[in-house]
DNA sequence: CTGGTTGCAAAACCTTTGCAAAGTC
DNA sequence: GACTTTGCAAAGGTTTTGCAACCAG
Protein backbone atom coordinates (compact mmCIF):
# COMPACT_ATOMS: atom_id res chain seq x y z
CA UNK A 1 0.00 0.00 0.00
CA UNK A 2 1.75 3.07 -1.25
CA UNK A 3 0.60 6.65 -0.96
CA UNK A 4 -0.26 6.89 -4.62
CA UNK A 5 -3.30 5.19 -6.01
CA UNK A 6 -2.82 3.37 -9.24
CA UNK A 7 -5.45 4.58 -11.68
CA UNK A 8 -7.33 7.79 -12.21
CA UNK A 9 -10.12 8.09 -9.70
CA UNK A 10 -13.37 6.49 -10.72
CA UNK A 11 -16.26 8.16 -8.98
CA UNK A 12 -19.32 5.92 -9.04
CA UNK A 13 -22.75 6.33 -7.52
CA UNK A 14 -23.76 2.79 -6.81
CA UNK A 15 -22.47 -0.68 -6.15
CA UNK A 16 -23.71 -1.78 -9.55
CA UNK A 17 -21.78 0.95 -11.27
CA UNK A 18 -18.71 -0.02 -9.32
CA UNK A 19 -19.08 -3.64 -10.34
CA UNK A 20 -19.40 -2.62 -13.95
CA UNK A 21 -16.04 -0.88 -13.64
CA UNK A 22 -14.59 -4.02 -12.11
CA UNK A 23 -15.85 -6.24 -14.92
CA UNK A 24 -14.46 -3.86 -17.53
CA UNK A 25 -11.08 -4.58 -16.04
CA UNK A 26 -11.53 -8.32 -16.03
CA UNK A 27 -12.09 -8.40 -12.28
CA UNK A 28 -14.96 -10.32 -10.76
CA UNK A 29 -17.94 -9.15 -8.79
CA UNK A 30 -17.86 -11.49 -5.83
CA UNK A 31 -19.97 -11.40 -2.71
CA UNK A 32 -17.03 -10.33 -0.58
CA UNK A 33 -16.32 -7.51 -2.98
CA UNK A 34 -19.93 -6.38 -2.91
CA UNK A 35 -19.84 -6.36 0.88
CA UNK A 36 -16.90 -3.99 0.79
CA UNK A 37 -18.57 -1.67 -1.67
CA UNK A 38 -21.89 -1.69 0.14
CA UNK A 39 -20.23 -0.93 3.42
CA UNK A 40 -18.27 1.93 1.95
CA UNK A 41 -21.43 3.37 0.42
CA UNK A 42 -23.32 2.97 3.67
CA UNK A 43 -20.53 4.54 5.71
CA UNK A 44 -20.30 7.61 3.52
CA UNK A 45 -16.95 8.53 5.04
CA UNK A 46 -13.56 7.09 5.91
CA UNK A 47 -13.71 3.72 7.66
CA UNK A 48 -11.15 1.16 8.75
CA UNK A 49 -10.72 -2.24 7.13
CA UNK A 50 -11.91 -3.81 10.34
CA UNK A 51 -15.08 -1.77 10.16
CA UNK A 52 -15.58 -2.79 6.52
CA UNK A 53 -15.23 -6.43 7.46
CA UNK A 54 -18.16 -6.03 9.80
CA UNK A 55 -20.43 -5.24 6.91
CA UNK A 56 -23.22 -2.75 6.42
CA UNK A 57 -25.21 -3.27 9.58
CA UNK A 58 -22.26 -4.03 11.77
CA UNK A 59 -20.85 -7.44 12.53
CA UNK A 60 -23.55 -9.21 10.57
CA UNK A 61 -22.37 -10.50 7.22
CA UNK A 62 -18.59 -10.48 7.87
CA UNK A 63 -15.94 -11.25 5.39
CA UNK A 64 -12.43 -12.27 6.23
CA UNK A 65 -10.17 -9.36 7.15
CA UNK A 66 -7.46 -10.55 4.79
CA UNK A 67 -9.94 -10.57 1.94
CA UNK A 68 -11.14 -7.14 2.89
CA UNK A 69 -7.59 -5.82 2.69
CA UNK A 70 -7.07 -7.55 -0.65
CA UNK A 71 -10.30 -6.14 -1.97
CA UNK A 72 -9.63 -2.64 -0.73
CA UNK A 73 -6.25 -2.85 -2.43
CA UNK A 74 -7.79 -3.93 -5.73
CA UNK A 75 -10.49 -1.31 -5.53
CA UNK A 76 -7.74 1.24 -5.06
CA UNK A 77 -5.85 -0.07 -8.06
CA UNK A 78 -8.98 0.40 -10.12
CA UNK A 79 -9.44 3.87 -8.70
CA UNK A 80 -12.78 3.22 -7.01
CA UNK A 81 -11.39 3.66 -3.52
CA UNK A 82 -8.65 5.62 -1.81
CA UNK A 83 -7.23 5.47 1.65
CA UNK A 84 -5.90 8.00 4.09
CA UNK A 85 -4.38 8.37 7.53
CA UNK A 86 -6.12 10.82 9.82
CA UNK A 87 -3.89 10.12 12.80
CA UNK A 88 -2.38 7.03 14.37
CA UNK A 89 -4.36 3.85 14.20
CA UNK A 90 -5.52 1.90 11.18
CA UNK A 91 -5.71 3.36 7.70
CA UNK A 92 -9.11 4.58 6.58
CA UNK A 93 -10.79 3.86 3.28
CA UNK A 94 -13.35 5.87 1.30
CA UNK A 95 -15.01 5.68 -2.06
CA UNK A 96 -13.19 7.76 -4.63
CA UNK A 97 -16.45 9.63 -5.22
CA UNK A 98 -16.43 11.07 -1.71
CA UNK A 99 -14.27 14.02 -2.69
CA UNK A 100 -13.36 15.23 0.75
CA UNK A 101 -10.34 16.48 2.55
CA UNK A 102 -9.82 16.82 6.26
CA UNK A 103 -8.64 19.16 8.95
CA UNK A 104 -7.78 17.43 12.20
CA UNK A 105 -7.23 19.15 15.53
CA UNK A 106 -4.11 17.85 17.23
CA UNK A 107 -5.47 18.80 20.60
CA UNK A 108 -9.10 17.63 20.69
CA UNK A 109 -8.92 15.39 17.60
CA UNK A 110 -11.92 17.11 16.08
CA UNK A 111 -12.12 16.26 12.40
CA UNK A 112 -13.48 18.80 9.99
CA UNK A 113 -14.51 17.71 6.52
CA UNK A 114 -13.84 20.25 3.83
CA UNK A 115 -14.77 20.43 0.20
CA UNK A 116 -11.64 20.22 -1.94
CA UNK A 117 -12.61 23.49 -3.61
CA UNK A 118 -12.13 25.26 -0.30
CA UNK A 119 -8.47 24.31 -0.45
CA UNK A 120 -7.88 25.44 -4.00
CA UNK A 121 -6.44 28.73 -2.85
CA UNK A 122 -4.04 26.89 -0.59
CA UNK A 123 -3.10 24.54 -3.37
CA UNK A 124 -2.48 27.48 -5.69
CA UNK A 125 -0.23 29.14 -3.16
CA UNK A 126 1.75 25.96 -2.65
CA UNK A 127 2.07 25.54 -6.38
CA UNK A 128 3.31 29.11 -6.80
CA UNK A 129 5.84 28.72 -4.03
CA UNK A 130 7.14 25.21 -4.56
CA UNK A 131 5.86 23.98 -7.89
CA UNK A 132 4.14 21.09 -6.15
CA UNK A 133 0.59 20.02 -6.99
CA UNK A 134 -0.54 19.48 -3.43
CA UNK A 135 -3.35 17.17 -2.48
CA UNK A 136 -4.69 16.75 1.03
CA UNK A 137 -6.43 13.48 0.42
CA UNK A 138 -3.92 11.15 1.99
CA UNK A 139 -2.85 13.03 5.09
CA UNK A 140 -5.07 15.66 6.66
CA UNK A 141 -4.03 19.15 7.56
CA UNK A 142 -3.17 18.96 11.24
CA UNK A 143 -3.48 21.96 13.48
CA UNK A 144 -5.34 23.53 16.35
CA UNK A 145 -9.03 24.11 15.84
CA UNK A 146 -10.45 27.52 16.75
CA UNK A 147 -11.71 26.34 20.13
CA UNK A 148 -8.39 24.78 21.12
CA UNK A 149 -6.23 27.69 19.97
CA UNK A 150 -8.47 30.01 21.97
CA UNK A 151 -8.09 28.43 25.34
CA UNK A 152 -4.39 27.88 24.94
CA UNK A 153 -4.90 24.40 23.60
CA UNK A 154 -1.35 24.26 22.22
CA UNK A 155 -0.16 20.70 22.55
CA UNK B 1 2.21 8.06 20.80
CA UNK B 2 -0.33 10.71 19.94
CA UNK B 3 -0.05 13.41 17.32
CA UNK B 4 0.48 16.13 19.87
CA UNK B 5 3.73 16.52 21.73
CA UNK B 6 3.49 17.22 25.41
CA UNK B 7 5.61 20.27 26.18
CA UNK B 8 6.66 23.36 24.33
CA UNK B 9 9.47 22.56 21.96
CA UNK B 10 12.95 22.78 23.44
CA UNK B 11 15.48 23.51 20.75
CA UNK B 12 18.97 22.60 21.89
CA UNK B 13 22.29 22.67 20.11
CA UNK B 14 24.16 19.84 21.76
CA UNK B 15 23.78 16.61 23.62
CA UNK B 16 25.03 18.31 26.78
CA UNK B 17 22.40 20.99 26.53
CA UNK B 18 19.78 18.33 26.02
CA UNK B 19 20.92 16.43 29.07
CA UNK B 20 20.75 19.60 31.11
CA UNK B 21 17.11 19.92 30.10
CA UNK B 22 16.54 16.33 31.13
CA UNK B 23 18.10 16.82 34.56
CA UNK B 24 16.03 19.95 35.14
CA UNK B 25 13.00 17.73 34.82
CA UNK B 26 14.34 15.12 37.18
CA UNK B 27 15.14 12.72 34.35
CA UNK B 28 18.47 10.96 34.11
CA UNK B 29 21.23 11.19 31.58
CA UNK B 30 21.89 7.55 30.85
CA UNK B 31 24.11 6.05 28.19
CA UNK B 32 21.13 4.78 26.20
CA UNK B 33 19.64 8.24 26.28
CA UNK B 34 22.87 9.79 25.10
CA UNK B 35 23.02 7.34 22.25
CA UNK B 36 19.60 8.46 21.09
CA UNK B 37 20.52 12.12 21.28
CA UNK B 38 23.87 11.67 19.58
CA UNK B 39 22.29 9.72 16.77
CA UNK B 40 19.61 12.32 16.25
CA UNK B 41 22.24 15.06 16.15
CA UNK B 42 24.37 13.07 13.75
CA UNK B 43 21.44 12.27 11.49
CA UNK B 44 20.35 15.86 11.17
CA UNK B 45 16.98 14.81 9.81
CA UNK B 46 14.10 12.45 10.44
CA UNK B 47 15.15 8.91 11.28
CA UNK B 48 13.33 5.78 12.38
CA UNK B 49 13.62 4.25 15.84
CA UNK B 50 15.36 1.28 14.28
CA UNK B 51 17.93 3.59 12.77
CA UNK B 52 18.41 5.32 16.12
CA UNK B 53 18.99 1.98 17.80
CA UNK B 54 21.89 1.39 15.45
CA UNK B 55 23.71 4.37 16.88
CA UNK B 56 25.80 7.09 15.35
CA UNK B 57 28.06 5.11 13.09
CA UNK B 58 25.51 2.49 12.22
CA UNK B 59 25.01 -0.78 14.00
CA UNK B 60 27.91 -0.17 16.35
CA UNK B 61 26.83 0.81 19.85
CA UNK B 62 23.22 -0.47 19.73
CA UNK B 63 20.69 -0.02 22.39
CA UNK B 64 17.58 -2.07 22.79
CA UNK B 65 14.75 -1.06 20.47
CA UNK B 66 12.25 -0.98 23.31
CA UNK B 67 14.49 1.41 25.22
CA UNK B 68 14.90 3.55 22.15
CA UNK B 69 11.14 3.85 21.83
CA UNK B 70 10.83 4.65 25.51
CA UNK B 71 13.54 7.25 25.27
CA UNK B 72 12.12 8.83 22.15
CA UNK B 73 8.80 9.04 23.92
CA UNK B 74 10.33 10.73 26.96
CA UNK B 75 12.33 13.11 24.82
CA UNK B 76 9.11 14.04 23.11
CA UNK B 77 7.38 14.63 26.43
CA UNK B 78 10.16 17.01 27.36
CA UNK B 79 9.88 18.70 23.99
CA UNK B 80 13.40 17.88 22.78
CA UNK B 81 12.17 15.61 20.00
CA UNK B 82 9.17 15.31 17.76
CA UNK B 83 8.04 12.63 15.38
CA UNK B 84 6.32 12.59 12.03
CA UNK B 85 5.02 10.30 9.32
CA UNK B 86 6.32 11.01 5.87
CA UNK B 87 4.59 8.07 4.23
CA UNK B 88 3.96 4.47 5.16
CA UNK B 89 6.54 2.67 7.21
CA UNK B 90 7.86 3.47 10.65
CA UNK B 91 7.47 6.84 12.32
CA UNK B 92 10.41 9.20 12.03
CA UNK B 93 12.00 11.21 14.81
CA UNK B 94 13.87 14.51 14.74
CA UNK B 95 15.30 16.93 17.22
CA UNK B 96 12.89 19.72 18.03
CA UNK B 97 15.57 22.16 16.95
CA UNK B 98 15.44 20.97 13.37
CA UNK B 99 12.54 23.23 12.53
CA UNK B 100 11.61 21.73 9.22
CA UNK B 101 8.54 20.79 7.34
CA UNK B 102 8.29 18.52 4.37
CA UNK B 103 6.83 18.21 0.91
CA UNK B 104 6.67 14.64 -0.35
CA UNK B 105 6.03 13.62 -3.94
CA UNK B 106 3.45 10.87 -4.11
CA UNK B 107 4.85 9.69 -7.41
CA UNK B 108 8.64 9.60 -7.01
CA UNK B 109 8.70 9.91 -3.21
CA UNK B 110 11.10 12.82 -3.41
CA UNK B 111 11.17 14.64 -0.11
CA UNK B 112 11.69 18.36 -0.06
CA UNK B 113 12.65 20.08 3.18
CA UNK B 114 11.19 23.50 3.63
CA UNK B 115 11.76 26.19 6.18
CA UNK B 116 8.59 26.71 8.22
CA UNK B 117 8.65 30.39 7.28
CA UNK B 118 8.04 29.41 3.67
CA UNK B 119 4.71 27.99 4.71
CA UNK B 120 3.57 30.97 6.72
CA UNK B 121 1.49 32.29 3.85
CA UNK B 122 -0.20 28.94 3.52
CA UNK B 123 -0.81 28.80 7.24
CA UNK B 124 -2.28 32.29 7.17
CA UNK B 125 -4.62 31.36 4.36
CA UNK B 126 -5.78 28.26 6.20
CA UNK B 127 -6.31 30.29 9.32
CA UNK B 128 -8.36 32.88 7.46
CA UNK B 129 -10.48 30.22 5.81
CA UNK B 130 -10.99 27.72 8.58
CA UNK B 131 -9.75 29.26 11.79
CA UNK B 132 -7.27 26.44 12.21
CA UNK B 133 -3.66 27.01 13.24
CA UNK B 134 -2.13 24.57 10.78
CA UNK B 135 1.20 22.91 11.28
CA UNK B 136 2.90 20.63 8.80
CA UNK B 137 5.29 19.08 11.23
CA UNK B 138 3.51 15.81 11.78
CA UNK B 139 2.28 14.93 8.31
CA UNK B 140 3.96 16.35 5.24
CA UNK B 141 2.23 18.07 2.37
CA UNK B 142 1.77 15.35 -0.21
CA UNK B 143 1.59 16.12 -3.89
CA UNK B 144 3.28 15.85 -7.23
CA UNK B 145 6.69 17.43 -7.53
CA UNK B 146 7.36 19.64 -10.55
CA UNK B 147 9.14 16.87 -12.43
CA UNK B 148 6.37 14.35 -11.90
CA UNK B 149 3.53 16.71 -12.73
CA UNK B 150 5.35 17.63 -15.94
CA UNK B 151 5.64 14.20 -17.43
CA UNK B 152 2.13 13.23 -16.46
CA UNK B 153 3.26 11.69 -13.22
CA UNK B 154 -0.29 11.71 -11.86
CA UNK B 155 -0.90 8.38 -10.19
C1' DC C 1 -13.24 -25.16 -17.52
C1' DT C 2 -10.05 -21.33 -16.31
C1' DG C 3 -8.35 -18.26 -13.57
C1' DG C 4 -9.68 -14.83 -10.27
C1' DT C 5 -11.05 -14.95 -5.30
C1' DT C 6 -11.90 -16.67 -0.66
C1' DG C 7 -11.03 -18.25 4.08
C1' DC C 8 -7.89 -19.79 7.25
C1' DA C 9 -3.55 -19.83 9.26
C1' DA C 10 0.69 -17.95 9.84
C1' DA C 11 3.89 -14.40 9.42
C1' DA C 12 5.63 -9.66 9.00
C1' DC C 13 6.05 -5.18 10.74
C1' DC C 14 6.01 -1.53 14.02
C1' DT C 15 5.27 -0.37 18.79
C1' DT C 16 4.16 -1.18 23.62
C1' DT C 17 4.37 -3.51 28.13
C1' DG C 18 5.95 -6.50 32.29
C1' DC C 19 9.55 -7.43 35.06
C1' DA C 20 13.88 -8.24 37.39
C1' DA C 21 18.58 -6.47 37.07
C1' DA C 22 21.38 -2.46 36.65
C1' DG C 23 22.42 2.37 36.67
C1' DT C 24 22.02 7.40 38.15
C1' DC C 25 21.80 10.95 41.40
C1' DG D 1 19.49 4.15 49.14
C1' DA D 2 15.60 5.70 46.34
C1' DC D 3 13.96 5.93 42.17
C1' DT D 4 14.77 5.88 37.19
C1' DT D 5 16.11 3.25 33.37
C1' DT D 6 17.66 -0.87 30.93
C1' DG D 7 17.49 -5.33 28.42
C1' DC D 8 15.02 -9.17 27.34
C1' DA D 9 10.89 -11.44 26.36
C1' DA D 10 6.39 -11.39 25.18
C1' DA D 11 2.33 -9.32 23.57
C1' DG D 12 -0.53 -5.95 20.84
C1' DG D 13 -2.35 -3.79 16.70
C1' DT D 14 -2.28 -3.48 11.71
C1' DT D 15 -1.35 -5.43 7.28
C1' DT D 16 0.54 -9.05 4.25
C1' DT D 17 1.29 -13.69 2.38
C1' DG D 18 0.87 -18.89 1.27
C1' DC D 19 -2.14 -22.15 -0.09
C1' DA D 20 -5.89 -25.28 -1.04
C1' DA D 21 -10.79 -24.92 -1.80
C1' DC D 22 -14.21 -22.21 -4.16
C1' DC D 23 -16.71 -19.46 -7.40
C1' DA D 24 -17.61 -16.15 -11.42
C1' DG D 25 -17.60 -15.67 -16.17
Amino acid sequence: MTIAHHSPMQAVESVDEAEAVLRERGLRASAARRLVLETLFAAGGPVSAERVAEGVIGSVPRSDLASVYRNLERLQEVGLVRHMHLGHGPGLYVLAGAAQEYLVCESCNAMRVVDPAQLDGVRAMIHDTFGYEAGFGHFPIVGLCPACSDHGGAE
